[in-house]
DNA sequence: TCGGATACCATACACCGTACGGAGTGACGT
DNA sequence: ACGTCACTCCGTACGGTGTATGGTATCCGA
């Protein structure tokens, strides 16, 4: 679990590339293996999805498995790697835009996508940061999502930047979904008992006239629905308009 | 390091508020202390800027202040606080805006200092979504971008959404520059030798055909300045932009 | 048949967060 | 003045982590 990255250059990185987008086939020569890779990366998914990306540790994925723990040495060259694949397996169910649609429902096709799969992986949030793997289905998704940027017209260096904001802005979204900055979220505080309480922090270190905007959105309602679904949504479409506006009317 | 969010409710998240905002005045009863807690939050930070968020642990930041591990847990109840405090202090770092600028030159303003603030602390990235801390420092910068926002005289619940998006925008391009999500930087390949080299990753598993829209954007540069300042301050443009219509004219 | 490559895994090591309890310290009540 | 006792500091220990090492069982190819 270092922190510094593997490099794609070195030998231990070109077998990280090797494992991504072509797993060895079981040599023939010892005795034949238990499990296959997508077998132990599925359990490793299985035990994050279980007990949270916290919990995962190679002797509870072997535990998961039915084997040692060592064992899972034998397919994988430790637990980074590991993650890696997971991530890159995780991509995999992410489906591609129909590409008959305009450029922007392709956009946000891929945007429900990859809200989804972080709803369905919230794993993968606690964790991108580490590192986002050269894996075939994340390369996929990703060129993709590129493609249908392009089809706007605009330069190549914007369409960087544009596909890179749209997958940001939605991990963001997810980020903020899983882990509840919301104020009120976190406290359990509701509007309704929020002028009773006067002990805690509300009341003591919590002051209207510290906080007024905070105060006045509260008392509106506006932390209430903080992160349902049409709250990314709103984010997407502003940031779309935008890049409608820059690419004139040019897109298909 | 349990992923079980502290419950603010609780009897300890009640500690881990006073901590924050009131630290208690050492006692008066027992031996001196040989720290503050100042101190035991700044030497944290130090080590982690200096080691890495990963290489953070009780008994580094121990050492590095010249205390048996243990001391420390007369501070601090553990770690996760240890780092609220680490992140409530990062915050504190943040400027305000000049009240008298217009609405868009105030939220760039926080744009900026949020931006400054993961250049200076890049540790805050690998960690942000353990918990954002409800912390003083935290809130009064969220308080006056809520502030600067609310200049534009959208609706409460808009307010907040603009607000965590500028937030959330500016925190996802520095964990961009930060973990280097580009495939060129990724593998340290450059363009000029991009063709050159047919062995490993390039020319085996990368082909032109499977990915002809990031070839094209790499063969024009696109990825060539991916994370420089303006990167990200074109997204907030585009945000910014959209929000502007959304105003109409209000905002002063 | 048998040599050798390989899978599986028990053990061990260094490191982690932190519970526990003992020793020394120093302000307070008397 | 003095004893009490809250308090700090911290050595030790426990259960966890990732993984290096090396032993043993297994099975293919010659």
């Amino acid at each position: 679990m270092d922190e510094t990255d593997i490099e794609y250059g070195t030998p231990e990185g070109r077998a990280m590339i090797r494992l991504l987008w072509d797993p060895p086939p079981p040599p023939t020569r010892g005795p034949r293996q238990r499990l296959t890779l997508e077998q132990v990366v599925a359990g490793a998914i299985e035990v994050a999805e279980a007990h949270g990306v916290d919990e995962l540790s190679m002797r509870k994925v072997a535990q998961h498995l039915g084997v040692g723990a060592m064992s899972l040495y034998t397919y994988v060259p430790g637990k980074d790697e590991l993650f890696e694949l997971m991530i890159d397996r995780a991509w995999a169910g992410r489906r591609l835009p129909d590409r008959d649609l305009r450029w922007r429902a392709q956009v946000e096709f891929h945007a429900h996508e990859a809200w989804r799969m972080y709803q369905e992986h919230p794993w993968l949030i606690r964790s991108n940061l580490w590192r986002m793997p050269l894996g075939p289905h994340v390369l996929d998704a990703q060129e993709d999502l590129y493609r249908a940027v392009a089809l706007t017209g605009l330069p190549e260096a914007t369409v960087s930047r544009v596909a890179n904001l749209v997958e940001s802005h939605v991990f963001g979204a997810a980020r903020a979904a899983v882990t509840d900055t919301s104020v009120s979220a976190r406290t359990g505080v509701t509007q309704d008992d929020y002028y009773e309480s006067r002990s805690g922090f509300w009341g003591t270190y919590y002051t209207p006239e510290r906080f007024p905007t905070m105060t006045r959105i509260w008392e509106k309602g506006g932390f209430d629905e903080e992160y349902s679904d049409d709250t990314w949504e709103f984010g997407l479409g502003l940031l779309l308009d935008g890049v409608e506006r820059l690419a004139g009317q040019a897109g298909t």
